[in-house]
DNA sequence: AAGTGGTCTAGACCACGAA
DNA sequence: TCGTGGTCTAGACCACTTA
């Protein structure tokens, strides 16, 4: 058959210090991404998969799992698995809003106010699980998209583990990679706000517009709060999009 | 050892229809919540809970590994599983909203405004993926909670699935569901918007007030799309929680 | 009736963390 | 060194869809 030929590009290696499920299901993902199946189409059934790939059912089924979290494949017991019809291209991924300006056609600019360290506001120590009277290194920037200014961000750091904010370049998130400080998880709550005065200014817009008020705290690998982190949204320049399961 | 003891009321039943692995996640997220482990404390170890609930390990990884993605749990390689420290009740979840106000102590209402069936709009024919000059079931209503309108909400159904939209209680999902058209999937997009002065009279705001504006296509098992919503919501009333990952 | 996805088991080896 | 979570296997039974 053709098709079991071209299947053992898939064919994760076995000696690779990735794991095979996870090794299968990126190379999973971008066969799909690049059309390999077609809409509808149904893929081979998992028992093919782990003849042509020399890999377990259950690892052959974890790495499809991740493909059906990421909603790239649907399930149909008795049937078979089948490519999402349309495909769409959703994030509640933590990702930093450059990439997903780049993804989208613009090009993303950053633009420090200031970078210093002051003490905790009580929303900062709370948020961040100091004690009272710690510090932070506080960071105050406008973000833009093809040069227009379309959101400002307020981020506040623990002192102690960034001592020195002004080191940190136009990626935060790059930054705190190579500090070991990866935040992995973080939650955000979003509101809808009419712009005050400063808002209006620094984003270019009337007083008044309604803005996206997004708030999010930022959290390690070992669950400790990281980044408390406020930014403010021009609406007409950003919608954002959250996936929603069962 | 007492411990042992009282982990026995997690021990899920094999002659049960729903699978082991649900039921342990099931009673071991009721656990959590109840406080039979305290922040930062270790859970038993995997081979343990084997020991002890009579279930293998793939079966109780698999509990946990839910549980990991609701972010209850850490995992340390080497050092063990440990509840997560702060107890936050986040929801990316697809979840009704009037479960979500009871939760909160609210009361919820609703009340329709109309229930028509009409032409589909350009939008619905679109993200609905029907023919054009297609009907579609027209819903719309207040939403309350204690008796404060907190959002106005436009849903549009297939005809085709759902031709009496009379019929449709104060629970749009619950009867979607009864009628085996469950929606399991959700994409949202988010935005800040003015009032106009029709929306203003509706929630009882000034207009220009900022409100979020939510859309909402949901799909079911299938992948067919079945909902198309667009709520308003005050945003002083109701913020909108999300969870990253990644 | 045959094939599919969904669940479950017992046992194995690895990499890592703590004593 | 020992116990932990992370990965992987081969094989089994079930419920379901399709024909």
């Amino acid at each position: 058959m053709q098709s079991s030929q071209k299947l053992q590009v898939l064919r994760p290696d076995p000696d690779s210090a990735t794991p095979l499920y996870l090794q299968l299901s990126h190379k999973l993902a971008a066969a799909i991404q690049a059309g390999f199946w077609r809409p509808e189409e149904p893929l081979p059934s998992e028992r093919n998969f782990c003849d042509l790939l020399g890999v377990s059912r259950v690892t052959a089924r974890k790495a499809l799992d991740l493909l059906y979290e990421q909603g790239l494949i649907l399930r149909r017991q008795g049937a078979g698995t089948f490519i999402t019809p349309k495909l769409e291209q959703p994030l509640s991924r933590l990702t930093n809003l450059s990439e997903m300006l780049k993804q989208r056609g613009f090009t993303p600019g950053s633009k420090w106010l200031s970078r210093e360290v002051v003490l905790a506001s009580a929303e900062e120590a709370d948020s961040l699980n100091l004690a009272p009277n710690s510090r932070v290194s506080r960071l105050l920037r406008v973000r833009t998209a093809n040069d227009v200014v379309m959101a400002v961000e307020e981020t506040a750091l623990p002192y102690q583990l960034v001592p020195d904010p002004g080191l940190i370049g136009d990626s935060l998130y790059e930054f705190l990679s190579v500090q070991r400080l990866a935040v992995v998880r973080a939650l955000q709550h979003i509101a809808a706000i009419n712009a005050d005065e400063r808002l209006a200014a620094l984003v270019d817009l009337p007083v008044g517009a309604a803005m996206l008020h997004l708030t999010r705290v930022g959290y390690r690998e070992n669950g400790q709060a990281l980044e408390l982190t406020h930014s403010y949204f021009r609406s007409d320049y950003y919608d954002f999009v959250v996936e929603l399961r069962r």
